[in-house]
Order: C-alpha cells, then structure tokens, then sequence
DNA sequence: TTACTATTTAACAAAAGTGTTAAACATAAT
DNA sequence: ATTATGTTTAACACTTTTGTTAAATAGTAA
C-alpha cells in the first residue's frame, strides 16, 4: 500500500530528540513528547509500536549522527592541524545544539552492552597514528595518544553537560554562555597544539 | 523510644549509592535497591517513607560529599601548585570509585533548579582569583578563569563517565582502564600548569 | 465521488512500580 | 521471660505509564 508522507513521524522523532538531547529530560514519557510534538499519544504507537522502538531509533541515530561527524573529520584529507581544527568546531556545534546527546548515547552504551564495530576502531586507530606522528614532530606534548584524544573529547564535551551547574556556579546567563562556549574552540585547540 | 542501630539504614544508602554512582543504573527500582542490599523493599518504605526520600538524601549526601571535598582542596592552606595537585587527587579518587556520581548530581541540578549556595560561590572566586594571579605570573596559560575552571574538571570528570565507551574504543579492560587514569593524575596537572 | 491514509478520540486492558498494612518471626536488651 | 525493635512475608490498593482497539473525523489523491 501506498502511504504518503506527512512528515509527522520525522516530528515525532525530532521532538523526541529535542526533548532528550536538547532539554535532557531524560525521563520523558510518551504523554510528555506527544503533547510537546502537537500529536496524539496513539500516534506514537501507530508509527513506533512502543516507546522502546521510538527510543531505539532515535539514540541509535543520535549514535550514527556523532558518528557521522567524529568519522567524517577523522577521515578529512588534511594536514592534521586542520582536521583537529575542523573537529573541534564541527564537533562544539553539535554539542551546542544537542548538549545532552552525548551523554544520552553514552548511559545507553552503558545499560546495553553494546561493541564498538570494528570500522570505528580502525578509524580511530588512524587518528591515534596520526596524533603520535604529531607528537614526534613536536606540536603535540608528548603523552599516551590515548590519553590526548580524552583530553580532546573531555574538553569538549563536559562544559556543555554541565552548562546548567555552570551557569549558577559562576552566575551567567544563557548568551553569555554561549560566547564562553564559542571562545572554547579556539581555546581548546591552543591547549592541546603548540 | 530508644532505637538501636543495626546499619541497615545505613546499608540501603550505601547499596542505593553504588547502584546509581558506582555502576550508573539511574533507573533502578526500589526492588533493585533491596535486592542489592538483601533486604526487603518493605524496609526501604519503613526507614525512608517513599523512594523519592531515599533518592533525595542519597542525591543530598553525594552533594554534600563532593562539595567537601572541592571545598577542601579549594580552602587548603597551600601555594596553589600543591592546592591544584591535591585537588586533582582527591577528585579523581572519588570519581574512580564513583564514576557517575557527578552525573547523577548534575542531571538533577538540571531537573531541580537548584540554586549554588552563596558560600560556594564565595569559595570559588577566591579560587578563581588564585588563578587569575597564578596566570599573571606565568605559572598558568593566560585565559579567562572560569575557563582554566572548566577544563580542569572536564579533563578530570569526563574521561571516568566514558569509561565504559572508553574502554571499549579502546579494547583495553578494567586493570588497563584504572593505571590510565592513574596517569591522568600527572597529566592533567602538566597540561595546566607548567 | 470514491477510496485510501492520516489523525483523533475515547475507552479500556495490562504492566510496572510504589506505598500501606497487619501479622509473624528474630533477636538483642532489660 | 518479657519487651521492644528490627525484619520478613504476604496481600492488596493505588498510580503512572504504556499498549490496544474500534470508531469517528479530516484530508488528499485518483
């Protein structure tokens, strides 16, 4: 049968995600992303059968869409410095726009268990490669390759799962947090390439 | 009435901390909670009424607990190199045994509005203010404070919430996990501070 | 117009989790 | 030995959330 597309799966799945990775109100039911989607909650279950497909498909995109973009520098045909510039920013980005993705995708990883493909680690493996050359030709202190890509991601990451405690602790608001944000990619890169 | 003190009470706290900040089970049920600590969840309704009692003074407490230690490391009558080190210490030791306990605080900052006591804020402009001199005498890269601040705890915090991502990305296990953020101690410390 | 699809409504069933109660049992203190 | 407290057991009520169903309505395409 023939079925048209009204784009209200899509709205389902976006709001799903907004709600999750953009306000993290992780405990949010369908009730909840129903009425924020403008639908009615049997739709919910019309188009995902359960909560649980709804949630699989939308962490599992959320992991694809991360893994889009980490790839997609890693595998960028430039100079290293370039290919790090281009991963803090594209990366930061993201994580402005999703700030609570990436910990979303990483209490999931947790619960389920789930392997790392082998693609992904071969592809990490390159960039490890490339971060060690970095460091024998002395731009990049000279520390366990390991050890620097957490150092990458902790930077990046963390400041924006915790904006909220941020915000309170050193009493700011919402823009000017963001400019604090923005500073961090130049920022970033200074601290861990000479 | 007299009561004697069996650690029971005491003993659901703890199991119900290690469930959620230990293994990062955020969703565990009263009955997981007593299944883990043997008893019967009867009890968890007679020491703490209703679960959200037991989950506010365990949330509470894991505050609290961070919070000393910070203040601790922040207050200390020491040259700020030796406060810096004692801080990374004392903050990774916690976070080793409690990898998700920063989380947990941080996502129920989110969920509680939850405002920063004064007094904390007080303590952390002093130690912002220790940094601002310590990057006026060269000790620290010139940035804005409250961004030393943030990479601090990001390259302290993050690196054990990904654990288990880590690990995987990584192949390495649990004996190989904990000598790297052993290291980190020295790292982190090097990286921030020459 | 007809037919088909999308969406809503309402009502209900089923499940999961929580809170309560009363009775029984265990055990340490007096 | 008695008493008070700690703990278990079992049963049940209550709430929240989820999943299902059938019927009604709206809208679009043929």
């Amino acid at each position: 049968m023939a079925t048209r597309d009204t784009g209200t799966e899509q709205l389902i799945k976006d709001t799903a995600k907004h709600i999750f990775f953009s306000e993290g109100r992780l405990h949010a039911t369908t009730q909840d992303i129903a009425d924020a989607a403008g639908v009615n909650r049997t739709l919910l279950n019309y188009y995902f059968r359960s909560r649980d497909t709804l949630f699989e498909q939308v962490v599992k995109e959320a992991r694809d869409e991360m893994s889009d973009i980490i790839d997609s520098a890693f595998s960028a045909e430039l100079p290293f410095k370039e290919k790090l510039e281009k991963l803090i920013a594209v990366f930061l980005d993201q994580a402005m726009k999703f700030p609570y993705r990436e910990m979303y995708v990483v209490s999931e990883f947790n619960r389920s268990e789930k392997v790392v493909q082998d693609a992904k680690k071969t592809k990490l493996k390159t960039f490890l490669n490339e971060i060690k050359i970095e460091m024998e030709s002395g731009k990049i202190k000279k520390m366990d390759p390991r050890q620097f890509c957490m150092n990458l991601f902790a930077l990046m990451a963390y400041p924006l799962i915790t904006s909220c405690l941020n915000k309170s602790l050193y009493s700011i608001n919402d823009v000017e947090y963001l400019k604090l944000m923005k500073e961090r990619k130049q920022l970033i890169f200074d601290m861990i390439y000479q």
